[in-house]
RNA sequence: GGGUUCUUAGCUCAGUUGGUUAGAGCGCUACCUUGACAUGGUAGAGGUCACAGGUUCGACUCCUGUAGAACCCA
């Protein structure tokens, strides 16, 4: 198939879905994502956020790993050695329920029924066959992960990572069991760290309940204390009432004791600063088991510890005659029963906040049980510290707060789980002697005592107690080798901020605890905080919500598929749209019309491409000339042309300053993780200045009739357009790809992946010509602002008569006069300092010189009269300012000078422009 | 209750250290199928930058307060 074929064969509208295939085989088959060290090299590296092996591509995850994939590739262009790590965390809960729940459809059995190990098979099973379908999805987004290297948070190398740590803890006396009140996730059965439960506000009702008064060992019938409580079941477990030591009310009650109704416990009135006087009554039921302050309470005042719920939070043997109900219906129960004894003072709306679970969403249970936690103050110090003082830099910095605000107040994590799935804990205990200890694997028999007996802890760990681990892990921590040794510390973490806690900050505890025993990749000792830590930079992405501003849920059905979006614009336009919607730190309201944006972006660029390949494919027809590696090559063997071939026109010049701008900026935004930024220069400058006005000016030269000067100007052309290619390919990787490949049909099996950036040359960046560009592009508008105002049918031809002053403007004018055929319909122009106002014409002033469209029969004076007095008006406003601010003496002393000069030689060029169009005013009167 | 953030054109949003004639995309109006592109081109309408104070020669930008919205933590 002869190139001119091809060229013509490409449709004039471009068509994502069989390129986008192609070319993600095409890199996958060429191995082109993986790396290994390469000590020569600069590596820069990534691990992926895991998603949940249960999981689908979300929004939220195009969003992510979009980001992560523009880090990356943009680094690869750059010269980096680039290695991204993708991998699933085995999301403990989550998998565990999915399971559970099949089996219970398909089989009727719980796992209970099948037993432990056997349970464990099947979730095996079960990700084997349906898990990771994540990962499978993330390739239609394009991204450059390093496949090879995906990871399992339950990989045996992970988990010994886990086990490792957990010993290493456990021996530092950092982990440690106790009995406390945790929050127990009554579906899942499990507790919860602090992390994993959301706080709602509801609307709930305060119930004050009257708990009789004590008199000669008897209930009172006419004396009581009245409690508020928002949790009226919770009463069963009562231990004591409170109020506080300074409130007068109660003085004379303290030490007294009540009777607690239904279950007819004499329980001690006691004083406590703990209670709020000014919250309902200013009495306070005390429940030890089933409330964290009054856990506190109770310690303090050695209160029993009565846990009235069984493990789904229904009521225990412990309640009395609710024993097995749930809790809910045990609440109304006690407030009927508690109405029937007259013991309800009322019942008030009280709106108020609960706790739910971050996974099963059900209320979760404020629970006394015995379970493990990692003493946090210690590892929390060094990593407060390497944040505040910029060894890890967050963007946007503002994060810093809420991370210091939790670090310098946080509190234990509780690490065990009630559940089979996940990494076991390792702590093993002889029932014989009492011996304990956590250790790798089980021992045949007790170091202690001998005896046989061993068991293992029966919880497992919270699942980021895996994820932590992750930059590290990932390598194989705790084996020093030369992959952990040359990619670690990552480059950058994108993450959503609403996992600061469970794992961003925790991440950086395990960095700065266990990597100091890793040597850097010269062998010599890792100890700068900048080594250790797993990432210097932590982007934290926008939110995506739909187009009210709602977060996006499954349950609302509010979240496109990606994967439809993906069939219906293409990858290219989803990742381009996402990364241009998504300012740093800002949400983003979403929906997948708004991918048009994208997929326009694509086409545009798509047939400039098509455009300057036609033309290519024309100049090579002879079959003398052929385009290959950036020039032209002739057969007979002369030399190429070049692009640094001398007279290089104002439009070449002002492109490539143009494009060396674009290089600057883009490099600067991207520094600065302004991603958002660096889509708008790149579509701006692809658009506007390429497509809009370059291919337009070009145009002349390409038609000419000199087939070198062709030749030539293709050749700048295409050399500005590859390198738009490389810069937008991380952005656009399939359109890129495709295109690179179109354009020199000899690239078969190389790719744009491995192309450096255009490099920045700040000498092509020509402040003159830009200003002489966009004088031309000024006068361009004028015309057509006239053309446009006065009705002048779009394929009549004018004149334009220009009086200009400047000489510089007007020779640059002049040799560009040829334009103003092109893209203004100027048939003829006239330019000079003695140039006369033609009768009827239209005028306007552009950068102080008179431009006059002569429109004798066309012009409507009025509609003319109208359009000048309106630019008189505004011209007349901004004067306005000007001349206060410059008649303002303090102004004039204490602006810098720069500008107030600024100021002074606006303020002469609006003068001056004014005077011309009141003048060119007056004349259109006279005309009349 | 504490913290963070947001409020700029009809809609969605940019606007980096205070000095711009306050921008873009969509939508709208008019014209245009001109030899890359109608997923397009040209021109145009549309904003007292939530409100009230303050700092400053100068505030969309900094400070305080008010109103509304969102999120996070107790």
């Amino acid at each position: 198939m002869s190139d001119s074929k091809t060229a013509t064969q490409l449709s004039t509208a471009y068509t994502p879905q069989q390129v986008e295939e192609n070319w993600y085989s095409f890199w996958e088959r060429k191995n082109l994502f993986h790396a290994e060290p390469e000590s020569d090299k600069k590596p820069y590296t990534i691990v992926i956020p895991p998603p949940n092996v249960t999981g689908m591509l979300t929004m939220g995850h195009v969003l992510n790993n979009t980001l992560q994939d523009v880090f990356l590739r943009w680094a690869r262009l750059d010269g980096k050695h680039t290695c991204w790590v993708p991998g699933t965390d085995h999301a403990g809960i989550a998998t565990q329920t999915v399971v559970e729940k099949t089996m219970k459809q398909s089989e009727g059995l719980s796992r209970h029924d099948v037993g432990r190990e056997a349970f464990i098979d099947r979730v095996w099973e079960w990700r084997e066959k349906y898990g990771g379908i994540i990962i499978k999805q993330l390739r239609k987004l394009g991204v450059a992960c390093d496949w090879e290297r995906t990871v399992f948070t339950m990989d045996a190398e992970l988990s010994h990572a886990v086990t490792e740590v957990f010993i290493r803890l456990y021996k530092k006396g950092l982990i440690y069991r106790g009995k406390r009140i945790i929050n127990w996730d009554p579906v899942a059965h499990t507790a919860l760290s602090d992390e994993e439960v959301n706080h709602e506000e509801v609307n709930g009702k305060l119930y004050h309940f009257r708990y009789p008064l004590m008199e000669n060992g008897k209930p009172s019938k006419n004396k009581w204390l009245i409690v508020a409580t928002t949790r009226p079941e919770t009463m069963l477990g009562d231990t004591a009432v409170a109020v506080h030591p300074d409130d007068e009310r109660y003085q004379k009650y303290i030490g007294k004791t009540v009777m607690l109704p239904l279950i007819d416990r004499e329980i001690p009135v006691i004083a406590d600063d703990y209670v709020e006087k000014d919250f309902g009554t200013g009495v306070v039921k005390i429940t030890p088991a089933h409330d964290p302050n009054d856990f506190e309470v109770g310690q303090r005042h050695d209160l029993e510890q009565i846990n009235v719920m069984s493990v789904d939070a229904s009521i225990n043997e412990l309640g009395g005659k609710y024993f097995g109900l749930d809790r809910y219906v045990a609440r109304k129960e006690i407030i009927s029963d508690l109405e029937a004894l007259g013991l309800v003072e009322k019942i008030e709306e009280h709106l108020h906040k609960v706790g739910y679970s971050d996974r099963t969403k059900v209320p979760v249970e404020p629970y006394l049980s015995d379970q493990w936690f990692v003493s946090m103050k210690p590892l929390a110090e060094p990593a407060l510290e390497v944040v505040r003082n910029g060894t890890v830099r967050f963007h946007p910095d503002r994060w810093v707060k809420t991370y210091e605000h939790w670090m310098t107040n946080i509190r234990d994590w509780t690490i065990s789980r009630q559940l089979w799935w996940g990494h076991r804990i390792p702590v093993f205990y002889c029932d014989a002697c009492g011996w304990q200890d956590a250790m790798h694997d089980m021992p045949a028999k007790c170091p202690e005592c001998g005896d046989a007996n061993i068991r293992q802890d029966e919880d497992v760990l919270d699942t980021w107690f895996s994820s932590w681990l992750w930059p590290m892990s990932v390598f194989g921590w705790p084996n020093d080798n030369q992959d952990l040794r040359y990619f670690y510390p990552t480059n950058v973490l994108v993450t959503a901020p609403d996992i600061i806690f469970f794992w961003v900050a925790r991440m950086i505890m395990a960095g700065l605890e266990f990597m100091p025993e890793i040597p850097l990749p010269d062998g010599s000792k890792r100890e700068k905080p900048e080594d250790l830590v797993p990432f210097r930079d932590v982007y934290f992405t926008s939110i995506i919500r739909d187009e009210q501003g709602r977060k996006m849920s499954k349950s609302l059905g509010n979240s496109p598929d990606p994967l439809d979006v993906i069939q219906t614009y293409g990858a290219d336009a989803l990742r381009f749209t996402v990364a241009y919607l998504s300012p740093l730190g800002q949400d983003v309201l979403f929906s997948a019309t708004k991918c048009e944006i994208g997929r326009n972006f694509a086409n545009k660029l798509w047939n400039a491409g098509r455009f300057l390949m036609m033309n290519k494919s024309k100049a090579e027809e002879s079959g003398e000339w052929s385009f290959t590696g950036g020039t032209w090559k002739q057969k007979s063997g002369s030399p190429a042309l070049s692009v640094t071939t001398p007279a290089m026109g104002l439009e070449d010049r002002w492109i490539y300053s143009q494009l060396h701008s674009t290089i600057k900026k883009l490099h600067q935004a991207m520094a600065d993780y302004r991603i958002n930024e660096c889509a708008k220069i790149l579509y701006d400058f692809i658009w506007h200045d390429f497509c809009d006005w370059y291919i337009e000016l070009i145009k002349d030269r390409l038609y000419s009739s000199d087939d070198k000067l062709q030749r030539l100007t293709l050749e700048r052309a295409l050399y500005i357009y590859d390198a738009i290619l490389k810069l937008l390919h991380p952005f656009m990787p399939f359109i890129t790809e495709e295109i690179w490949h179109k354009m020199e049909p000899g690239r078969n099996e190389d790719t744009i992946m491995n192309q450096p950036l255009p490099e920045l040359n700040e000498d092509y960046i020509h402040e003159a010509t830009v200003e002489g560009m966009n004088y031309l592009q000024a006068v361009v508008e004028s015309i057509r602002g006239i053309r446009g105002e006065m009705n002048v049918p779009p394929g009549k031809e004018c004149e334009v008569h220009i009086r200009s002053h400047n000489k510089a403007l007007a020779d640059s004018l002049i040799e560009n006069e040829h334009f103003l055929q092109r893209l203004a319909k100027i048939a003829r122009v006239e330019i000079g300092a003695d140039i006369e106002k033609p009768k009827l014409s239209a005028s306007a002033v552009v950068s102080g010189e008179e431009v006059f469209v002569p429109l004798a029969g066309l012009i409507d004076i009025d509609l003319e009269r109208k359009r000048m007095t309106k630019e008189i008006g505004r011209l007349e406003g901004l004067k306005k300012g000007i001349d206060s601010k410059l008649k303002n003496e303090k102004f004039l002393a204490n602006a810098p000078e720069d500008v107030v000069a600024n100021e002074r030689e606006k303020q002469q060029n609006v003068t001056a422009n004014l005077e011309k169009l009141r003048l060119n005013l007056e004349s259109l009167d006279a005309a009349e």
